[in-house]
DNA sequence: ATACGGATACGAAGATCTTCGTTGACATTA
DNA sequence: TAATGTCAACGAAGATCTTCGTATCCGTAT
């Protein structure tokens, strides 16, 4: 039963690179980070420290540069995020959602087949 | 360039309610809230308060009791909250999110062709 | 050994979120 | 008019988030 919290914004950002880069240390997020927003060394490697107590990461500690790692899968950590959107705004609808989602970001036409192709799959599954 | 901050859950939970009932006055946000969680009234109307100053709600005080509105429809607001999902966690891919949506929550057989009901509406317009 | 450089640990500050107790204003009623 | 009840205002406490500065540890090269 191991739940994780919400991961807030910044730790968000965090897990993105983790999930780009597999395993990295303080010092390669850090890099990563820096490319968007201007932070510390000391505030990438805080906040692996308090992802690493909620869970959110895991470290390794055998090398002197610790390695941190994402330990949910992106799928997981994303759904979970989307779940949540989904209980707090949408009463549970999917479909409202979905509405919102391709409203406020017009999806090109690739996207929309994609999606069909989606449709099709889940329509399959559960008949 | 009336630009609103987003939300916290709390306050989110409050807009909900507003959008359900329309203009209510603190002790009916209350009342509506108290059957979810058990928090006290000042603590609705210190929410409703901050609410005010960040223009996520209006307040008529004409009356004694003074009234709340939402600042801005139930749609917009929404889709603000996708949109920033969308950026802060999908890269913008609307067809990502659709996907972890619906493998987070699978739809009933309703939603699936709801949500195919849009797609062809999308289709149609930017055509 | 010693000094240097790169790494983590620690602690703290300021912002924001959530919650609530207390106070004072005001209207209704006894 | 005095008592009672309802309401908003205020302030504050505790939690969490975000950010860093400083201290400390430790391997490596001198």
């Amino acid at each position: 039963m191991t739940t994780t919290p919400r991961p807030t914004d910044a730790e968000l950002a965090i897990l993105r690179i983790l999930w780009r880069r597999g395993p990295s240390t303080v010092r390669q997020v850090h890099e990563d980070l820096e490319r968007r927003s201007l932070t510390g060394y000391t505030t990438a490697l805080k906040l692996l420290q308090i992802m690493t107590e909620k869970g959110l990461v895991e470290r390794d500690e055998s090398q002197r540069a610790h390695v941190y790692v994402a330990r949910l899968p992106e799928e997981q950590t994303l759904g979970q995020l989307v779940g949540d959107l989904l209980d707090r705004a949408f009463e549970g609808s999917s479909s409202r959602l979905v509405m919102r989602a391709l409203e406020s970001r017009p999806a090109t036409r690739e996207e929309l087949s994609e999606i069909r192709r989606m449709l099709d799959l889940m329509e399959g599954e559960n008949r």
